[in-house]
RNA sequence: GCGCCGGUGCCCGAGCGGACCAAGGGAGCGGCCUGCAAAGCCGUACAGUCGCGGGUUCAAAUCCCGCCCGGCGCUCCA
């Protein structure tokens, strides 16, 4: 069954055409670090990594790599402000953005380059570009001529002199250059900054030029893949492309771009307040709770996140949990499948990630699972147990998630003495049993098969 | 200002020309279950209508036009 992708470029959904079948290549861009990590982020880097999980459970293997862009003005900025070095800033906004991402339990990219470490071969590219007479020098750098590329514009789908019209509309344009829409390839050297030797003397790489050089690089002309936010379609992914294109490469053959996140119906901005920040967010909620936000909304349309949101996908991920309880309690092992359900949910993810609809198809079984359990069906509960698990984790969610602590035996012998009670029929003690378990914290179920207990 | 995208129940959010699909999740209500709960299942009200106003069509939430509101982009922001 093809999967169907929308390409930005050719502005359709159509299939995903692989260079070699049954290996993806995909490149996304990933972040800047000089700052904590905000929702944004996250919701990037959960959107591949979904995509990634649904096509690794496909069978097909994916070669991921996200790019950490270690050099740029705002780090410049940053380390001038806190006295500290460029590489001290970006090592250490660098480690927290995985670990948020691996409390959002974003797998990690097979790759993940750093543009410090591709200077050479961003030097190697460029020269490329002069020698072919697409690029040129002036005092500030190296420009690529846009000239050189006959589809400029491509990506969000505007003409070059449409897109000439808008340029200054919001930074200065400079007057060297020979057209507004041309861009940098190399900068020379400012007094102050971290600077790299090369034929055009010191200074540093522009902002595009790295995603080209390493995405090539390590996946080769004509990867399969390219994604990021809808934020970069232009002007970033649009001269990437220009660069690759003006080099006489191929590039990706897909362009997938998600939607923004708003926070409480209105943009995200620092200034905002609390839910900006990926650990903030982790204070409060769950991590399983956001990728399934993210999951609730199609991966192309801008999502909201508030309190109430995150609350709802709590209550919803604490259904799933339960179902995964209730079914260990009765014996039952996840065993089989349903089919139907799988067809739903590959249907759905298929047709452009179509995740909402997945979703559904997750939450069908689990509510198949729960009737079948009602109905003491044991092989038809185990069939949807195990399905409603294997498509949850299709999606990089995991179902069930016990975490044990070190009063588990105290815990057990207060629900044994209430079950105890229980038996006697000593209702009053029973209750009080379960207020204390309450004060700790601990639900107490009680089941065909016996009283079981969760962390709440 | 220009371009692109979106406005669906109490909330989040699918659907994007037609069949009992206005999906799924959350919250609500009623029932069953329970010693009482919790969890679960079943049923049900909320969308007589899909931002507003026109139009096309045998048929529109789904297409077209206008308006209002929100988001993104217009050179370094996911």
């Amino acid at each position: 069954m093809a999967i169907q992708l929308f390409d930005t470029l050719s502005n359709t959904k159509r299939p995903l055409e692989l260079r070699e079948p049954g290996r993806v290549s995909l490149y996304f861009c990933g972040p800047t670090v000089y700052d904590a990590p905000h929702l944004g982020h996250a919701r990037n880097a959960l959107t591949f990594d979904i995509l990634r999980r649904y096509l690794e459970w496909k069978g097909l293997e994916v070669h991921v790599v996200s790019n950490i862009t270690d050099i740029d003005d705002n780090i410049i900025g940053r380390a001038l402000e806190e006295s500290s070095t460029e590489p001290e800033v970006a090592a250490h906004w660098e480690q927290i953005y995985i670990e948020a991402m691996d409390s959002l339990d974003v797998l990690h990219p097979h790759d993940r380059p750093h543009a410090t470490q591709y200077v050479d071969q961003m030097i190697a590219f460029i020269t490329e570009l002069v020698d072919k007479g697409v690029a040129y020098t002036t005092e500030t750098g190296v420009y690529l001529s846009v000239d050189a590329v006959p589809d400029y514009g491509g990506l969000v789908h505007r003409a070059p002199d449409d897109l000439r019209e808008g340029a200054g509309a919001r930074v200065e344009v400079d007057p060297d250059k020979n057209d507004p829409l041309d861009f940098v390839l190399w900068k020379a050297a400012k007094p102050g900054e971290p600077t790299w030797p090369s034929p055009w003397g010191d200074g540093r790489p522009g902002w595009h030029i790295e995603c080209v050089a390493m995405a090539t690089e390590l996946l080769g002309d004509d990867f399969d893949i390219h994604g990021g936010g809808d934020d970069l379609a232009f002007p970033h992914h649009e001269n990437e492309r220009a660069e690759a294109t003006a080099s006489g490469r191929p590039f990706a053959r897909h362009w997938v771009h998600h939607g923004m996140v708003n926070v409480s119906g209105t943009k995200m901005s620092k200034s905002l307040g609390n839910f900006t920040t990926v650990g903030k967010l982790l204070e409060q909620y769950e991590g399983r709770a956001l990728r399934l936000l993210v999951l609730q909304t199609h991966y192309r349309k801008t999502m909201e996140i508030n309190d109430d949101a995150m609350a709802q996908a709590e209550a919803a991920l604490d259904r799933l949990d339960a179902m995964a309880r209730r079914a260990a309690a009765a014996g039952i092992a996840p065993a089989g499948t349903n089919d139907e359900l799988i067809a739903a949910f590959t249907t759905a993810m298929d047709d452009d990630m179509g995740t909402p609809a997945a979703l559904a198809a997750v939450f069908d079984a689990a509510r198949a699972a729960n009737a079948a359990l009602d109905a003491d069906d044991a092989p038809a509960a185990a069939a949807n147990v195990a399905t409603a698990i294997d498509l949850a984790g299709a999606l990089g969610i995991t179902i069930g998630v016990a975490s044990g602590g070190e009063d588990d035996a105290e815990i057990e012998a207060l629900v044994q003495q209430r079950t105890v009670a229980r038996e006697a029929k000593d209702w009053a003690e029973a209750d009080r049993l379960r207020d204390e378990l309450a004060a700790r914290n601990i639900v107490v179920e009680d089941t065909a098969h016996g009283a079981i207990w969760h962390r709440a």
